[in-house]
RNA sequence: GCGGAUGUGGCGAAAUUGGUAGACGCACUAGACUUAGGAUCUAGCGCCGCGAGGCAUGGGGGUUCGAGUCCCUCCAUCCGCACCA
């Protein structure tokens, strides 16, 4: 046979291609263009292992083909190079991580060079050079200055909102912005100082800083976003994850939270993918609607002033216009009011003097008098009191005095802030900032808009969307969190409500996920009304309501909902069915749909889609709610408290986050002492020196997170060098999009909804052509490891226990499992004996599973390269390498029967600790790299996952050296003829170029390789040696086996590269056959089978099958009751 | 709980629109050539049965002349989301 001797070829070629820049790309108006792309990896520190280049073969294969088929083909790879590992690692050994990262991107490369892929290198990014995040920031910088308008849907300029601002107030701005809001008009915006005007355009920005509830990870010391927390842990670590409420930069995707859903209709990507994104988005059409709050005032009116005897008429009107004082004690009040007014204290004066006329951004008042108290400043609006802390509240009767009044302040809804006088002295604006904060604080969380007193009514919002069921709500729910439990809850429940909500918040969100089963809650004391039946309900707590969904309230219909019913059951609560065809059993409530309303007033007889129209109709009308559109997917959370990430291109002044210009960008990240927080628990960025602008204002100390890099970089690779802009506008035009994408289905939720949001914006933006930016995605499965496992009892003493003094005893597969099943000990006995020959064992009993449970790790990974296919350990490198690693020298073994020990086998994740990783390294030292990239695909359909295997992949090296066997004589000269090729030899030909063709369109691979093998199995058995046949089936299997087919392309006589060659054009006619085959049919089953020509008509066909004596035979001589004749495939004979 | 995928020989898998189930490869068995074989070639290889033949695509049911493929139902495994009102 013939040698090909692969690793002298592939060394050749692959120098050759890069020599001759083979896979340099140009961007080439002239032919048509296709780009494909693979999911650039992380560098890690462990290279490549074979699950790896999967996606990357194949996106190699259809990027080789179709540049055959005359297409311009972009085929770039690059490096996502900001990340954990290299920093965690620089922790660990204070190696800078652009030093790491650079060593593991070289060893990237030259695995994925050894591999013979036709990259354009010139064109390579990485995330973590400065050249390429100048433009991951200035990205930044145009998502800061725009908003999104909800009337042209779709984001525009800030300036353009400035403008609207100035001329009329946000009035009439229908924008996505932050929930607390308030409404301004074009006077308020001109008179506010920059500060209050930059706060403002925050609430509005794509990107944004705000206060909000963060995944904070406290191992890693950074927030997260939601889907790098899988099940309460963080993805890259495994680290517990908790909830924190801190300011934060975070991404206004919700935004595009529609257009996202939406336009998944127009891409072509594995529907799984689409129902993941669907789901994470979770949009919900429901309504909102309000419930009155009843709510009796419980506190007794007999502290602090007595009640006047007389109050004067005028006395009394100036009260009641505020609606907040006792209207009994109008006269004490008022006089109370007046004289503190004249006699400020200096702190109250300071104070006054710096909140007054709306100074930040909202009405205060002084000295007003609340039920029988005055308070000494009180913005009405949010309902936040201000009390000045004069230094006389020490006395004990006056400590229990305030609390009387706290609570009973709290009580009606008032939030107290206490400051003090030294405060006040010493740094004013610091207490003028806390209480600007608290006022932002309140606004967020009550949209309301109007100014309300607690003279008007309180009411209690909630998401729903079963309107059609609100005649069966038997109690409210809030989440604890809600800011409206502390004023909802009576003095009676506070206790409980409070040790509640305590639990709540220092609960874990994994603490929580794995207690979903429990039903707790409390119940406030409180109730609302019902706006459609008038009925009085309850309104409890319960941490099954989540504050961040809805409006964090809803309302309880125990019939249709298995929460709200289990709860019910717990709280003995009301279970009212409102839908007639509604099966309640005692466990389990009923959500159907079907049916009519019953016990459900104006909506009785309804079906429940048409009561959800009607009950719609009806909220509007009366004012009472509003439908509305809810979605799950929460804003994405940009900032991270790490150093190895894009440093943010914003410095602050007066606490206000303003951009850096253009020249200044890339902001190229400082060097550090540490990579860890500062003392002060500051990012370590905090630690650079001069990490402020040249005028001393202080940069940004979070840097970006890893998804911000990759949500571009398919652009980047159209026009990578250039420094002028992101991509140029000739190179955008030309690309346009990814036309075929591969990569793990992992990033579902991540980068690839990330990459569709701001690809969504540079279109709105006008940067782009486009709005998707991958017409095509293919997920490719995930390759696991197959672990083995060795079985060893670390010593045992005649008691059972470890015993150090014997050696380890390893048990093969059987002799194990038979120990553990019957408890015998001969197999160790005599090895016990050797080590000690004093000792009886006669007696001795060992339970095994206890040895297992108290000895624990008795089961050990053992490197998967010292067992071969079939199970068996290479018994002497295991000794060597326990040696090396345990120190042991004394090894037992307890082998099968016949001699060989053999490991147990498990399916995992494939990874260094467990020793089952596949380097590829070697197997394409073995075989080389076409037969790895043809066995990988052979191995099944690519976007199925399985665990490695390498026993088929000779399969695969045989069929290349009968390849190669074709085009040379026993003495491996190369001997091709140029004889004309038979019509047997063309139809191989052919009938190989048409699967091909379909099989690579539709991305199957692995049967790809199969018609490779049969058409070559068929030549062989011709001995076909014609050039005719063998020069195109290089050309079509050069994808495939680049460098082998480069070879012999070069044998026949060729002087430039088998890539720039055409693939051959398949011709049908010579598939065209004479003579069928048909398979003959009786009752269904195959009984015979008929040679007949091909121009037979169905009558004719029908007489030859029939004649058939198998047929004949089965028939049993009978009439036919019926024949089936399928021209071309098959007779069916009915009988 | 919700959503999705998958289930075919000893193993990886084919069967694109309903038309000969198991292509191709691995492993295995026998043989040939060989000093040798972890090279190469030939033949065999779903299960039961000596055979004729029967049974077989997770289980059960249905539609059809004909079902791995379509419909209903149940089971198992994997993935994603998970108190989303």
């Amino acid at each position: 046979m013939a040698e090909y001797k692969h690793q002298e070829v592939e060394k050749k070629w692959q120098q050759y291609w890069e020599e001759q820049q083979v896979y340099k790309v140009k961007n080439d108006t002239s032919k048509p263009k296709y780009y494909v792309l693979d999911m650039f990896p992380y560098p890690s520190g462990a290279g490549l292992h074979v699950g790896h280049p999967l996606g990357y073969i194949a996106s190699d294969i259809v990027s080789r083909f179709k540049r055959l088929k005359g297409f311009n083909v972009l085929h770039p790879m690059g490096f996502d190079s900001f990340g954990l590992p290299a920093e965690q690692y620089a922790i660990q050994t204070g190696q800078h991580p652009a030093i790491t990262t650079d060593t593991n991107i070289k060893r990237y490369k030259e695995q994925l060079t050894n591999l013979g892929f036709s990259y354009d290198w010139s064109r390579e990014v990485r995330t973590s050079d400065p050249s390429y995040y100048k433009w991951t920031q200035w990205i930044f910088k145009q998502l800061f200055n725009s908003w999104y308008n909800k009337e042209s849907d779709k984001a525009e300029h800030i300036d353009t909102l400035i403008a609207v601002f100035a001329k009329e107030g946000n009035a009439n701005v229908n924008a996505v912005c932050d929930e607390d809001t308030p409404a301004f008009s074009a006077k308020d915006w001109e008179s506010w100082p920059e500060e209050s005007q930059q706060k403002m355009l925050l609430k509005y920005r794509l990107t944004f800083i705000a206060e909000t509830t963060v995944n904070w990870c406290p191992a890693l010391g950074t927030v997260l976003s939601n889907d790098e927390v899988k099940d309460g842990f963080s993805e890259r670590g495994g680290h517990p994850v908790i909830k924190k409420t801190m300011p934060q930069w975070s991404m206004r995707i919700t935004a595009y939270a529609d257009r996202l859903a939406a336009d998944l209709d127009k891409v072509d990507w594995p529907e799984p993918i689409k129902d993941m994104q669907r789901n994470w988005i979770g949009k919900s059409f429901g309504a909102e609607v309000d419930f009155k709050v009843l709510s009796p005032n419980p506190f007794p009116k007999e502290r602090g002033l007595s009640e006047d005897a007389n109050p004067s008429s005028k006395e009394s009107d100036f009260i009641a216009a505020w609606k907040t004082g006792n209207p009994k004690m109008a006269k004490t009040l008022v006089e109370y009011a007046r004289r503190n007014r004249k006699n400020p204290t200096d702190q109250e004066d300071a104070l006054w003097q710096r909140l007054r006329n709306k100074q930040i951004g909202s009405k205060v008042r002084r000295q007003h008098p609340i039920d029988d108290f005055i308070v000494d400043f009180i913005f009405l609006k949010q309902q936040l009191v201000v009390e000045v802390d004069g230094g006389y509240h020490d006395s004990a009767e006056q400590q229990e005095f305030d609390k009387a009044r706290m609570d009973l302040l709290n009580h009606l809804g008032y939030e107290v802030m206490v400051v003090k006088n030294e405060d006040v002295d010493e740094h004013i604006e610091s207490v003028i900032n806390k209480i600007q904060t608290k006022i932002d604080e309140i606004d967020k969380n009550s949209p309301s808009q109007q100014e309300k007193g607690p003279g008007d009514e309180v009411k209690i919002t909630v998401f729903t969307t079963r309107i059609d069921t609100i005649y069966g709500v038997s109690f409210m729910v809030l989440a604890p969190e809600a800011e409206i439990v502390k004023a909802l809850t009576t003095p009676e429940q506070k206790a409980e409500v409070e040790a509640y909500v305590e639990v709540a918040k220092n609960r874990s969100e994994r603490e929580r996920m794995s207690d979903v089963k429990t039903v707790s809650g409390v119940f406030t004391g409180s109730y609302v009304i019902n706006p459609f039946s008038g009925k009085k309900v309850p309104v409890y707590i319960a941490d099954y309501v989540l504050a961040g969904y809805g409006t964090g309230a809803v309302m309880a219909v125990p019939s249709g909902d298995q929460r709200d019913f289990d709860f019910a059951k717990h709280f003995d609560l009301p279970i009212i069915q409102i839908i007639d065809q509604q099966k309640i059993t005692d466990t389990e409530a009923d959500p159907t749909k079907e049916g009519k309303m019953v016990n459900s007033g104006m909506l009785d007889g309804l079906s429940p889609l048409d009561a959800i129209q009607k009950a719609n109709e009806y909220i509007v009308e009366k004012g009472i709610g509003t439908p509305k559109v809810n979605y799950r997917m929460r804003d994405a959370i940009f900032g991270r408290q790490r150093y190895w990430g894009e440093p943010i291109p914003v410095y602050f002044e007066n606490g206000v986050p303003y951009l850096l210009e253009d020249d200044q960008l890339p902001l190229e990240l400082p060097e550090v002492d540490k990579y860890l927080p500062t003392e002060d628990g500051e990012p370590p960025l905090g630690r650079a020196d001069d990490w402020k602008t040249a005028d001393g204002a202080p940069y940004e100390l979070t840097t970006m997170p890893g998804w911000a890099g990759s949500s571009w970089y398919f652009f980047r690779y159209m026009d990578p060098q250039n420094d002028q802009e992101f991509a140029s506008k000739e190179a955008l035009e030309y690309w346009q999009q990814v036309d075929f994408y591969i990569g793990g289905s992992e990033h579902a939720t991540g980068h690839l909804l990330y990459s569709r949001f701001w690809t969504k914006f540079l279109y709105d933006m006008g940067f782009i052509k486009v709005d998707e930016y991958a017409k095509k995605l293919v997920n490719q499965g995930m390759i696991q490891g197959v672990s083995a496992f060795s079985i060893g009892l670390g010593g045992i003493s005649e008691d059972g226990l470890p015993n150090l003094n014997i050696p380890t005893i390893f048990f093969s597969k059987n002799p194990w499992r038979k120990s553990i099943s019957d408890g015998n000990l001969n197999m160790i006995i005599p090895i016990l004996k050797k080590y000690n020959p004093e000792v009886d064992f006669t007696d001795v009993k060992i339970n095994f599973t206890n040895v297992l449970a108290n000895n624990g790790g008795v089961l050990r990974h053992v490197p998967i390269e010292m067992v071969s296919g079939n199970d068996e350990l290479d018994i002497e490198k295991f000794k060597e390498w326990r040696k090396s690693w345990a120190g042991e020298y004394e090894i037992e073994f307890i082998m099968e029967e016949d001699g060989k020990y053999i490991c147990q086998r498990e399916t995992e994740k494939m990874s260094k600790s467990k020793y089952n990783v596949v380097n590829p390294d070697n197997l394409v030292e073995k075989y080389g790299a076409d037969t790895l990239r043809m066995y990988e695909m052979f191995l099944g359909p690519i976007e199925q996952s399985k665990p490695w295997n390498t026993n088929g992949i000779e399969g695969v090296y045989k069929f290349l050296r009968k390849f190669w066997g074709l085009f040379h004589d026993k003495q491996d000269n190369f001997v091709v003829s140029d004889d004309p090729a038979s019509k047997d030899e063309l139809k191989v030909l052919h009938g190989l170029l048409k699967k091909l063709e379909e099989d690579v369109e539709r991305l199957s691979l692995n049967t790809s390789v199969s018609n490779f093998m049969i058409a070559v199995n068929e030549l062989q058995a011709m001995k076909c040696n014609k050039r005719a046949i063998l020069e195109p089936m290089t050309i079509a299997l050069a994808p495939f086996a680049p460098h082998l087919a480069e070879e012999l392309w070069h044998a026949l006589g060729n002087d430039s590269t088998v890539c720039d060659a055409d693939f051959p054009v398949f011709d049908a006619s010579h598939l065209e056959e004479d003579t069928i085959e048909y398979p003959v049919m009786v009752n269904g089953k195959m009984r015979a089978k008929v040679q007949l020509s091909a121009d037979l008509n169905p009558k004719e066909i029908e007489e030859q099958a029939l004649a058939h004596p198998n047929v004949q035979k089965w028939t049993e001589g009978k009439t036919p009751k019926k024949v089936i004749v399928v021209p071309k495939k098959i007779v069916n004979v009915v009988v």
